[in-house]
DNA sequence: TTTATATATCGAGATTTATCAATATGTTTG
DNA sequence: CAAACATATTGATAAATCTCGATATATAAA
């Protein structure tokens, strides 16, 4: 982890509704209602989920996670036409090693 | 740590010159001078010396030094007319529990 | 292949942040 | 007390971010 990726996952950090969509995917069963196509979280939670949980407009929530992928915080996946997001717990910890 | 204090954090963290001053806290005597007065870095290095090595503005520094010991990342000591500034690992540890 | 659905990108106005110079406050020293 | 030094606060402008509606793109379904 270096100086410039650590601040790109500040910014990050530093709006709540994105800091609570990482909280919301440490346990996506326990926030989201499980996928009508998929059945399980492996690959996380599909964009339109997190978008109505948020409350905020599509294109916000998709700016948003795009970033948060971008810094390595979230791991996209795509199934069909749906986009999976979960934590990227690797990233996550080099962030905290290197705060540390 | 709830959300709102951790995203205070998130913001201090989302400019490099902060974050950059949280690293070289983890190691005072390896970044900056030994102060003329006090001859230990028990409570951190001064503003000055800071501003200095950050190349700021002096107004801008004493803010952003402000703001982050009102979230908790920095510790704030008072010796005679100088304010020392170290880190406060408790906090760091507890922002870094509730991203994991 | 047209239509519907999910996600991404663009353009814009409102809000927030970055950063400075100037000034104020607090503390020490002559 | 006056001068000097360290830090904090204020006011201002430029830059960045927030957030939306509109629109584009990608994929699936009819």
């Amino acid at each position: 982890m270096n100086l410039k990726t650590a601040t790109e996952i500040g910014k990050c950090l530093s709006n709540q509704t994105r800091f609570q969509i990482l909280e919301w995917l440490k346990e996506p069963e326990k926030h989201f209602p499980p996928h009508e196509t998929l059945k399980h979280f492996n690959d996380g939670v599909c964009v339109t989920y997190i978008q109505e949980k948020a409350g905020l407009s599509q294109s916000t929530i998709s700016t948003y996670l795009t970033n948060m992928e971008k810094c390595g915080l979230l791991i996209s996946t795509r199934h069909g036409k749906w986009s999976y997001l979960k934590r990227n717990e690797k990233t996550i910890k080099e962030f905290t090693d290197f705060l540390t």
